[in-house]
DNA sequence: TTGGAGAACAAGACTAGATCTCAATCGTAT
DNA sequence: ATACGATTGAGATCTAGTCTTGTTCTCCAA
């Protein structure tokens, strides 16, 4: 269990597609890049949008075989947070891992992580019928600008 | 702190609705009814379908309408467990709250409950920046039929 | 009992997130 | 270099959810 070397979340995708070989193309790197740079969940629109604003435009049916892709292979996380509309999130190993407070009032979505409610959720896959392979826990309320 | 009558949930809400001074109208009833009938969630276009097939065909705004005013009484939960369509269930005390399984391979969504879980996540709620009123939790895997 | 104010309702136009299609292009193994 | 399959983008299409509008119904007070 030593140190690995320090690889990006993107390097460390780009390892895992090319081992289901397949092809790099230069949707795939700009969609990767991006989401790299990202410490919460974005929605495909709002990929859609930076990308355009920023470095490289790219079709949104792109975006989304893109996103399945990645989340097929684990590689990032799909959440439904709060309206209709899912966000996505690099999946990286520890360090990375939260959940989500959303307030109902404004709308906003903060991160939060928790050491003890993991260890909740650990115990819990054991317990339950399904093989557990990730979790999404989301937590409603007012926040402390709206509870005022 | 007494035994209280038993008292479905739909007269339940309609007392707290009236309370509101809501006037009541007859989707809103229709929809109360088929909602006190399940004992996991439903999607509004499911609601929609249910109704129009069984008693009494409702409108679909009026069923949007209503699903969102019982939310803010805090009478249904509003889920987004897996596709971006939102699901609801009638939020009973105690004894109805549960989580949800949700495969990601046949999409089947199954509850569970948990006492050490509502346990964890009752400590957290204090720990954390907001007033927590409603919880939702999500496992994603693989169920039985489709780990083989 | 009746009349009126405002709540509840239905139908359907509309919005926006997401998917599908398909032709053109690109990557890579040979 | 070539061939073949993977990747891509534009735009059509689907569908959950919202908005608009005109009508109907509930409740309450006279």
């Amino acid at each position: 269990m030593g140190m690995h070397p320090p690889e990006t979340w993107a390097a460390h995708a780009r390892r895992v597609l090319a081992q289901h070989k397949r092809h790099s193309g230069a949707a795939r790197q700009a969609v990767l890049e991006l989401l790299d740079r990202q410490n919460c969940a974005l929605s495909a629109i709002e990929i859609e949008d930076a990308l355009r604003a920023g470095q490289r435009p790219v079709g949104r049916a792109s975006i989304y075989r893109v996103l399945d892709e990645l989340e097929r292979l684990h590689l990032v996380q799909k959440l439904q947070v709060a309206q209709a509309m899912a966000r996505y999130e690099p999946h990286r190993s520890g360090e990375g891992h939260h959940h989500h407070l959303v307030c109902d009032n404004c709308g906003t979505v903060t991160p939060f992580t928790d050491p003890e409610l993991e260890n909740a959720i650990e115990q819990l896959s054991r317990r339950v019928p399904m093989r557990v392979e990730e979790h999404e826990i989301v937590l409603h309320g007012a926040c402390q600008d709206c509870s005022n």
